[in-house]
DNA sequence: TGCATTACATAAGAATCTTATGTATCTTTG
DNA sequence: CAAAGATACATAAGATTCTTATGTAATGCA
């Protein structure tokens, strides 16, 4: 079983940067399998969506890259700026945030009216 | 402060078929104003995004409709089918998983390769 | 040598939200 | 009592973010 993909939606930008903070440097397809990896195969995260949002991440000034060669192949590793540093908290603080209000929201039992 | 507009998605009709599962029925305007109170204004459903949703879960046929006047002013009621109630468990489960998954995720600590 | 994997990328389309707009009634308050 | 705010529905244009499909190319393995 994997989520829906609703669920997924969201929270990819977030899963991104809390990689990155505690691995100092990914390449993308590395990001995939080990998000594949530490989720049992629950969150797979598809190239069309990865990249675009690697992308959007270094716009936004979040991360910086390095190219490196594996022989003849590129790999394009990312890292962590100071506002990415800084961002990947935010967000993750709100992440749990959230979650605690849906646990809570969804725990509500039959209203008292 | 309320999140980010991006953690809501996905979430949304979740949180509406569990209301309803909560409350018996509900009309569309309620159901906006439990959550924020609910959730101290933290989770603002707009109706742009609430009125399609619940158009959608009827035509999915997990839940019914009444319509009920207020003086002359029109209610439309919301209650859960059968299928909605499966529905509701499902969706609920998934959610509870998924948090689990990413509570996890994002707990990683350093990779220690 | 051919298939799977590694590794990048983009584009069309789908889904779901925001923002804006529209209509109408009812309630409160200066 | 008139105006503003709250109640209550609805839809549409546009933005965002994903899926699915496609493309390129190198590498590993059976």
């Amino acid at each position: 079983m994997n989520y829906s993909s609703e669920l997924i939606k969201g929270t990819l930008k977030t899963i991104v940067l809390k990689l990155l903070a505690d691995n100092k440097k990914m390449y993308g397809y590395e990001i995939t399998q080990m998000v594949k990896e530490q989720t049992l195969d629950k969150i797979l995260i598809t190239e069309g969506a990865l990249y675009p949002t690697l992308h959007s991440l270094e716009a936004d000034g979040l991360v910086t890259t390095e190219v490196e060669f594996i022989g003849k192949r590129v790999r394009k590793y990312y890292r962590l700026s100071p506002q990415g540093k800084i961002k990947t908290k935010e967000k993750v603080n709100e992440l749990a945030d959230f979650m605690n209000t849906m646990k809570f929201l969804l725990d509500i039992k039959t209203k008292t009216v």
